[in-house]
DNA sequence: CGTTCTGTTGAGTCACCTCAAGCAGTGTGG
DNA sequence: CCACACTGCTTGAGGTGACTCAACAGAACG
């Protein structure tokens, strides 16, 4: 895909824990992540957090309406990022189709995460995490054994799925105490079971 | 605005409770709600279910991504809505443009909703759901003693907010107590201290 | 004037938070 | 090479805010 590559602008990269924009910054880009993770986050006042994603390649961050970041952005991993003006939007209609779908996805996952704030107890919630992060790595993904990287740290978990860091830390031993995964060290996830991983998420067994 | 009218379609009115929709259902077409209120809402497995947002005039509900719509769409009261088919939105340039500006805007609201769902207590969610009615009926909202309408159920509201009926119903009768507001009947707010129902709801004074 | 549905109120429970201590990994300077 | 500090993670103990269950009150409806 050559082609979006120019459209969107030369890849640049950003080390670890990296801003990319800071919320209230004037939004003239939209970004692209063509490499590593990003994460996208709110504060309020007394510097409570939410984490509202972790984009992976492929995915656009930075999409706002007001010409106004509401909320800011910064590298979890190294990352390679493109950008592109929101003025060159205007003008190709081609790219713009294309960040419509992908803004009615982002809609979609942030009702997602919704669902898991407020429907779920905070073992489905962190099982959740882990069954997302899965599937995004591997398309087959009824595979056991499979590892995945947790890149962030418990504390970056905790303020996404609204939970402590304390209570982030008991549900993953909790889940290995199950058997359905394994942590062969603090920022990696081996999926023992991952139909049992995405029946406690409570999801159906089904991909 | 007859222009947009003729863009979007004739108005057809639908009584209160009435589905526009269902989760599931494949999506053909987008929707404006052109008077009255319309929520969207999300069902687990369980019957739980995550009321996603109410929507008044000028909003648009339905943008799916995949051609299946992901949210189900009822009526709270009688209400006014036009749709256009998304077909119709690869032709239309504009509206495509337009669309894509409320697009962006319902992930910033679904991004406050997901603060308020995490990093609040149940009283400051209340609260928060008060000032974000009165702040949709008037702009000038500093006005203290304006009467907001809850169409809406207890429940309905609680579903949005991630608590139990019995919780909304006990904060809103705090908030009566603290002289914040009052409730003429179940379906009426009066708000009597605005300043102060936004300091409550976790929110700076000005707006 | 029952019947049903929604909203309110009370009592008790529990899941998660908070606070606090301990631990492991990493880096730093003597 | 080894104390030392520092940061991030884990584990324990105790508190609490919202939920659940249950009873009641009031409105809507036939």
């Amino acid at each position: 895909m050559p082609q979006e590559v120019d459209k969107l602008g030369t890849v640049r990269v950003y080390p670890d824990k990296t801003p990319v924009y800071h919320q209230g910054d004037t939004a003239t880009r939209i970004f692209r992540v063509n490499s590593g993770v990003v994460m996208t986050f709110r504060m309020l006042e007394d510097s409570q957090r939410q984490i509202t994603g972790f984009c992976t390649e492929g995915e656009f961050f930075g999409l706002s309406p007001n010409g106004e970041h509401m909320d800011g952005a910064i590298t979890v991993t190294s990352a390679g990022i493109q950008s592109v003006s929101i003025a060159a939007l205007e003008t190709d209609s081609d790219l713009r189709t294309r960040i419509l779908n992908h803004s009615w996805r982002k809609i979609e996952d942030a009702q997602n995460l919704m669902m898991t704030l407020t429907k779920t107890s905070s073992e489905a919630r962190v099982a959740a995490f882990l069954v997302m992060l899965a599937e995004r790595k591997a398309r087959r993904s009824e595979d056991d054994g499979i590892e995945v990287r947790l890149p962030m740290s418990r504390l970056d978990i905790a303020d996404y799925l609204g939970l402590s860091r304390e209570t982030v830390s008991r549900r993953l031993n909790d889940l290995k105490s199950l058997g359905l995964i394994g942590l062969p060290d603090t920022h990696t996830a081996k999926i023992n079971q991952f139909a049992g991983l995405r029946r406690c998420a409570g999801l159906s067994a089904a991909h």
